[in-house]
RNA sequence: GCCGCUGUGGUGGAAUUGGUUUUACACGCACGACUCAAAAUCGUGUGGCCUCACGGCCAUGUGGGUUCGACUCCCACCAGCGGCACCA
C-alpha cells in the first residue's frame, strides 16, 4: 500500500471528532490525568514551528495516556486578548474583535491539521465576555482583599506600545513585546499586591520536587528574598527629615559605615518637600532622573556623586558621617539609601577611593546583637508589585467605578462582566490615557454604591490577566454560576504535567501561581499549587542555529512541511530532532528520514508464519518508559531500529507495533488499523501494550573479557553465570592467553552478564 | 561580575545508579544493484592517523586526578548558551 498522507490524514481527522477521541468526562470514575500545554496567541502569522513542540509532546503524552485506562484531560483555547493581537488589527485596519476571530479561526483549522487529540469542547477564548466576567471577578476578590491598589509611581513605559509595563516585561531594558528601550514614567497605575505572597510563592515552590532545578531557581532569584535588617541615623540640623532609614544585609559592618548614600529618587522627594539643595546636587539628581535605566546600571560605568552637605550621626559609634547622592543607589530597592561601608563592599570602596571619603577597618560585630541594639530585622524582596494597568484598548476592562463621594467602587458583581465597548477609534493616545477614556458613553455611568454620578475605570488588564486562571475554567468551561464548579476542580486540579517555555518562568508561571495561591486562601479552589510537572521546551531554531525571522529569511512555516510530508511525519521529525529540553535547529534536509520509515512501515507486510517476536517486548518496555520520561526523540529511534531488524513479524506483533507507533504518528496507524488489520474501532480506543518482562531477558548474553581493564575479548555465554564458571570460559580464549602469559592473576571482577576483568 | 546549563564523527544526536572494543538512530557522503537514463527504492561502507596487508596507535573541549575500568566521578582551565545584573 503507499503511503499518501494528503489521501488519508483529513479522513481520520473527522473521524476522530465524531468519536470525540479527545473527550473528557467530568464523571469519570477513571484515574484522571490533566495534561496542559500553554494555550496560544492567535496571530496574524498563524501558528509557527515553536508551537509544534510542545503540543506534538502533549500530544502523544496524551494518547498514551488514555491508552493506558486513564482519563485524560488535554484541553486548548485562545490568549487572545494583549498587544500581539491588537497591534496586528492596527497594521491591517481590522478590529481587534474581528482579526483575532479569523486568527483564531486559522489557528484552529492547523492544529487540527496536525492531528492534536484536544478536547475541543472545552475551547475557551479569553476575549469572550462569558470568560472575562470570571477574570473580572477574581480581580474584584483581589481587590476587595486589599490586594489591588491605584498609585503614583515611577513605571516602565514602552513608548512604542504606549502603554506601562510590569518589572517582569521588561527584558534587558527592553520591552518584552517589541523590543524597544524602556523608559521610566510617573504615571497613576493599578498594581497587585503580589510581594504580599512572596513569602508563600517561595515556600511553594518546596513542594514541587517535579519542577526542574533551574525553573524554581530562576523564580527563587527573582522573588530575591534577602535577610536584613533597617538602620536608623539621625540626621544634623535638617529640618525635611529627621532621620534617615537604610536596609542592610551587613549589620555586623556598622561601625565601619563612613558615610551614607541616598539615591536621586529620594534627593528628589526632599527637594519636592522644600529642600534647598545645594546647586551641584539639584542639578545632579535632575540628570540622573533623566537618564535611562540602562545607562544609570550599566556595571562598568564610573561611580557618580554629590555630597549634600548633610550631615548624619552613625548610631555606633556616634560619629558624624556625611550623606552622599549617588545614582548607584536604587530607588526602588529597600529604603531607597544605604549605609556606605568601604571596608566591606566594592562598591562602596570605589566610590569612596573616588571621592576621598573616609576607609575604616573597623572590627566586625556581632550581627543579630547589632540588630538588636541599632535597628530592627527586615526581610527584603526584590519582586515588586505587579503593575497590572495597560493603556490600550484590547484588554479586560478594569471593573471599578471612580465616584467623587465614594471613591473607588467595585462594579457590582452581578454586572459582571463590564464589556469592552465597540469603537471605531482604538489606537493608545501615548498620554498615559487609555482609548477608552475617548468613549464618554461608555466611561458615564452611575456609581454602584450611591447611584450618582460616576466614571468608570478606563484602564485595560495586562496580557497576562486572562492566562493566570485559564486552567481552572478547562475544568468546567461552560459553568455561569462560578469560575468552576468545585468538584470539578477537585476531580481535576492540580495539572498534572505542564508542557511551556522557559521565557515564561518569571512571567506568566510565576502570575498564576500567585492568583492561584490566592484564590486557594479566599476558598474558590482547591489546590495550593496548580502545577505539579513542569516540562519546558528547547526553542527552535531555523536551520542556520539563528533564531526563525523573516528578516532573516529562515522561517519554516509548518503549513508548507505538512502539506509535503504530511502531519505524521513533521511530528515525528519534530520528536526526533532532539532532547525536548533542548533548543533544535530545524533542519528540513533530515525530514526524509522519518518519511522513508513511515513509508516503510505502510508498505510492510506481516507473515502469519512468522515465530512469536521477542523483540517486541522489548520495544514495548523501551517506548513505555521513554514516553513516561519525556524522552521522544530516543523512542522514534527505537521504531527505526526495531524496523530495520525485524523483517518478519506476525500479525499480533504487528498489530502491537501500530499501537505503541499511535501517538506518534495517528493518521497513518488509525489508516493500518483499519485498512490493512481490518479493525473496526479506532487503534487509539486500543489498550497499551504489555510486555513480558521473562521475555525481555536474553538467554545468550556477550561477556566481555577485560585485562587491567582494556577489553581483550568477547564471548558469547549463556545468561547467568556464576564468577567461576565465566573464568573457566575466559581462560579458555586464545586471546586471553595470550595476554596473560606474563604475568599472575592477582584480582578478579566478575559483573554478571556484562564483564569479567583479570588484574594482572 | 554572580547564578544555572552545555561541550561526543561532515551534521542532528545516542550511551552518564562508572562496566559488552565510544558514536545507537537519522541526515549527508562514497560505491554497487535496478534503469536507455534520471528520480525513487534497495544493498554495502563511512571517527582520525600509520600500514599493501595482518594489525597497531590515538580519540567524548583542554590539562591533571581517583579507579581494575571514566563520555559518566573530583579539581583547574577554555569555549558556548540562558537568567539576573550596582538589590547594599
Amino acid at each position: 500500500m503507499k503511503y499518501d498522507p494528503s489521501k488519508i490524514e483529513k479522513r481520520w481527522q473527522k473521524y476522530w471528532q465524531e468519536i470525540g477521541i479527545g473527550k473528557a468526562d467530568n464523571n469519570s470514575s477513571k484515574k484522571k490525568k490533566y495534561i496542559l500545554t500553554e494555550f496560544p496567541y492567535p496571530s496574524g502569522e498563524g501558528l509557527h514551528m515553536g508551537h509544534l513542540r510542545p503540543y506534538t509532546a502533549g500530544d502523544v503524552y496524551s494518547r498514551f495516556h488514555r491508552m493506558n485506562g486513564f482519563e485524560v484531560l488535554y484541553p486548548i483555547g485562545w490568549d487572545a486578548f494583549g498587544l500581539p493581537a491588537e497591534n496586528f488589527a492596527l497594521k491591517k485596519g481590522v478590529h481587534p474583535r474581528i482579526s483575532t476571530a479569523n486568527n483564531i479561526e486559522n489557528a484552529k483549522k492547523q492544529l487540527l491539521s496536525w492531528g492534536m487529540s484536544f478536547d475541543w469542547s472545552r475551547e475557551i477564548n479569553t476575549t469572550d465576555p462569558e470568560y472575562y466576567k470570571w477574570t473580572q471577578w477574581i480581580f474584584l476578590q483581589l481587590f476587595k482583599a486589599g490586594l489591588a491598589y491605584e498609585a503614583t509611581g515611577l513605571i516602565n513605559w514602552c513608548p512604542s506600545c504606549k502603554t506601562g509595563l510590569a518589572n517582569e516585561e521588561v527584558i534587558d531594558g527592553k520591552c518584552e513585546r517589541c523590543g524597544t528601550v524602556v523608559e521610566k514614567k510617573e504615571l497613576r497605575q493599578w498594581y497587585l499586591k503580589i510581594t504580599a505572597y512572596a513569602d508563600k510563592l517561595l515556600d511553594g515552590l518546596k513542594y514541587l520536587p517535579e519542577w526542574p532545578g533551574p525553573v524554581k531557581l530562576q523564580q527563587e532569584n527573582w522573588i530575591g528574598r534577602s535577610e536584613g535588617a533597617l538602620i536608623k541615623f539621625s540626621i544634623l540640623h535638617f529640618q525635611f527629615s529627621e532621620e534617615l532609614e537604610v536596609f542592610t544585609t551587613r549589620a555586623d559592618t556598622l561601625f565601619g559605615a563612613t558615610f551614607l548614600v541616598i539615591s536621586p529618587e529620594l534627593a528628589k522627594r526632599w527637594i519636592d518637600s522644600g529642600w534647598q539643595a545645594p546647586d551641584d546636587v539639584g542639578k545632579y539628581v535632575k540628570i540622573s532622573l533623566a537618564k535611562e535605566e540602562r545607562q544609570r546600571t550599566a556595571e562598568d560605568k564610573d561611580k557618580t556623586g554629590v555630597d549634600t552637605g548633610v550631615k548624619a550621626i552613625n548610631p555606633a559609634n556616634k560619629k558624624e558621617i556625611p550623606i552622599w547622592v549617588a545614582d548607584y543607589v536604587l530607588g526602588g530597592y529597600g529604603t531607597g539609601a544605604i549605609m556606605a561601608v568601604p571596608q566591606h563592599d566594592e562598591r562602596d570602596k570605589e566610590f569612596a577611593k573616588k571621592f576621598g571619603l573616609l576607609i575604616v577597618d573597623e572590627p566586625l560585630v556581632p550581627i543579630n546583637e547589632a540588630i538588636e541594639k541599632f535597628g530592627t530585622k527586615k526581610i527584603q524582596y526584590k519582586l515588586r508589585d505587579w503593575v497590572f494597568s495597560r493603556q490600550r484598548y484590547w484588554g479586560e476592562p478594569i471593573p471599578l467605578v471612580h465616584c467623587d463621594k465614594c471613591g473607588i467602587v467595585p462594579v457590582s458583581e452581578d454586572d459582571l462582566p463590564v464589556t469592552l465597548p465597540e469603537v471605531e477609534k482604538y489606537e493608545p493616545t501615548g498620554t498615559g490615557e487609555s482609548p477608552l477614556a475617548a468613549i464618554e458613553e461608555w466611561v458615564n455611568t452611575k456609581c454602584p454604591e450611591c447611584g450618582g454620578d460616576g466614571k468608570r475605570e478606563t484602564n485595560t488588564m495586562p496580557q497576562w490577566a486572562g492566562s493566570s486562571w485559564y486552567w481552572l475554567r478547562y475544568a468546567d468551561p461552560k459553568n455561569k454560576n462560578e469560575l468552576a464548579d468545585k468538584s470539578a476542580l477537585k476531580y481535576w486540579t492540580p495539572v498534572d504535567v505542564y508542557f511551556g517555555g522557559m521565557e515564561h518562568t518569571t512571567l506568566h508561571l510565576l502570575y498564576s501561581r500567585f492568583w492561584n495561591l490566592f484564590l486557594y486562601d479566599q476558598g474558590y479552589i482547591t489546590e495550593k499549587e496548580p502545577y505539579l510537572k513542569r516540562i519546558p521546551h528547547g526553542i527552535v531554531l531555523g536551520s542556520d542555529g539563528e533564531k526563525m525571522s523573516k528578516s532573516r529569511g529562515n522561517v519554516v512555516n509548518p503549513d508548507e512541511i505538512l502539506e509535503k510530508y504530511g502531519a505524521d511525519t513533521m511530528r515525528m521529525y519534530e520528536l526526533f530532532l532532539g532532547p525536548h529540553e533542548s533548543t533544535v535547529s530545524w533542519n528540513s534536509k533530515g525530514i526524509v528520514g522519518v518519511k522513508r520509515f513511515l513509508d516503510r512501515v505502510f508498505g510492510f507486510i506481516f507473515d502469519e508464519s512468522a515465530p512469536e517476536s521477542k523483540t517486541v517486548h522489548k520495544l514495548i518496555k523501551k517506548i513505555t518508559e521513554d514516553i513516561s520520561s519525556i524522552k521522544f526523540n530516543t523512542a522514534v529511534a527505537a521504531f527505526m531500529q526495531f524496523l530495520n531488524e525485524n523483517v518478519r513479524l506476525n500479525k499480533k506483533d504487528w498489530e502491537k507495533f501500530i499501537i505503541l507507533l499511535a501517538p506518534f504518528a495517528p493518521h497513518a496507524t488509525e489508516e493500518i488499523w483499519h485498512e490493512v488489520m481490518k479493525n473496526k474501532d479506532s487503534v487509539h480506543a486500543q489498550l497499551w501494550p504489555v510486555y513480558d518482562s521473562g521475555l525481555i531477558l536474553d538467554e545468550k548474553v556477550k561477556i566481555v573479557v577485560q585485562i587491567n581493564g582494556k577489553v581483550r575479548d568477547m564471548i558469547e555465554a549463556d545468561s547467568g553465570l556464576t564468577e567461576s564458571e565465566a573464568k573457566e570460559l575466559a581462560l579458555g580464549s586464545e586471546k586471553v592467553k595470550k595476554y596473560l602469559k606474563s604475568g599472575n592473576i592477582g584480582k578478579i571482577i566478575y559483573i554478571q552478564d556484562r564483564l569479567i576483568n583479570f588484574v594482572v
